[in-house]
DNA sequence: TATTATTATTGGTCGGACCACCCGACCAGT
DNA sequence: ACTGGTCGGGTGGTCCGACCAATAATAATA
């Protein structure tokens, strides 16, 4: 594998995501309120200059999403996403407006800061020894991967270590995302933030190791402060305010 | 409205779900081991006996729920769903096999133990006047709503007082997954339970509205404590140990 | 051997048709 | 005036068949 981190990776665009795209902002910006009717399949179609099938895609993805209902016979209604809307929802909610909007991310840092604490507070109880044997390995002796992909690594490790199949989920979606890979690349652009973290990973692996819970659990809480103060820093030089 | 609790809500059935339903089984099931390639749509929709357009509606569902990766002009690949599922694959996770997993059940219920109490934190730090006026009259004043409808209600309502929209999309899925509706019925079915959730109410409405967070934090996590403690008890009556 | 065309396979899109369902309007009987 | 039945138009659900676009495997070429 060459990995050459300066690539880009890969803008497939399918016509349908397109739409996705297109539609979800639409809501998001509330030029589609909750309650009211989405136009019909066959004008969005004809609206859009694509084929109806395509549009068909495009509405099961928004109602994946939690931004529609699809009613047989009726039409498709928008609902409210604050009571409907999944988590895959949120990236498209951190960006909507066209700009990163910083009061929602902190709201999903802190999501993230409560719930990887204890992760790594069930990884030290749970893990089994080759569980400890692999993250040893991937810290230690591991330059197969760019150091993204090997943060992401270690955090699938101790989520896996935990034995709860949820923690891992949850940690997928911090990981794919797509904010982390945006994010990640930016914290470790500063030599600083590398030491820091690499540093969190010896004590993280220790305290798994000795299956100290508690320390654990605090010692990803420091890493994870840290980690949102230096990225909030680096996103919001003057005061974008909350 | 009339609002008949005795009549089934509506098993909608469109083709292309049951489809879903079908492949996500397969691939949990381990009959699609991650790596493989499926079947070519065309073949896919020959088997099922259903049109390619529903085969492809079925796979754009499966690849948001992060067990497939659609390749144009390759194939299909089943993705191993523990390093790209998302949260809406966890209520298929926990059906799977056609009973219920209780120990994947265990694990979602812990999680939620991490987070709500947290929730429930926030809220008494941010709470306006709005939202305890709202709260106060969900609480104390509403019986337009079912009892499940409203114990969901009041979740969303303190979600809502955090002021932290992911807080809120989180409380989104614990609600909408259907698992909550399904043994939410089984768990109000006990009057002891009715009992001890309406204290609870009372409870955390008194420390939202004092702005005391580590008490509304105690008393959510004291609730979810013995709630988690009789939905497993009504479910697993002999030892189905995790 | 390495490189480049060619081809077969597969997903992506298209256009049109028909079916299933929902709703509102209208009608018939009470 | 009310209830229930009927019907027609609109909308999502599914189907068919075709072609476009990307990929991978193969063959042809330098």
């Amino acid at each position: 594998m060459d990995n050459n981190p300066a690539l880009k990776p890969l803008p497939r665009t399918r016509l349908h995501e397109g739409i996705v795209a297109q539609l979800t902002n639409n809501i998001l910006a509330g030029q589609f309120r909750a309650g009211e009717k989405l136009p019909p399949e066959r004008d969005l179609a004809e609206s859009l200059d694509v084929n109806r099938g395509t549009v068909r895609e495009a509405l099961k993805k928004l109602e994946m999403l939690g931004l529609v209902e699809i009613r047989h016979g009726d039409g498709v209604y928008v609902l409210n996403y604050l009571e409907t809307g999944t988590l895959e929802l949120l990236p498209a909610l951190i960006r909507s407006g066209g700009t990163i909007n910083i009061g929602i991310l902190k709201g999903l840092l802190q999501l993230r800061r409560i719930i990887l604490p204890d992760v790594a507070y069930h990884a030290a109880l749970n893990r089994s020894e080759e569980d400890l044997a692999e993250l040893e390995r991937t810290i230690f002796n591991d330059d197969s991967m760019g150091i993204n992909d090997r943060d992401m690594a270690i955090y699938r490790l101790i989520a896996r270590s935990s034995k709860n199949i949820s923690f891992l989920i949850v940690l997928n979606f911090f990981n794919n995302s797509g904010l982390v890979t945006e994010f990640l690349t930016l914290y470790f652009s500063d030599g600083a933030n590398i030491m820091r973290t690499t540093r969190f990973y010896h004590d993280i692996f220790n305290a798994i190791r000795e299956r100290e819970p508690q320390r654990a659990k605090r010692i990803m809480h420091d890493l994870l402060v840290y980690a949102e103060r230096r990225t909030i820093e680096a996103l919001a030089p003057a005061g974008t305010g909350e």
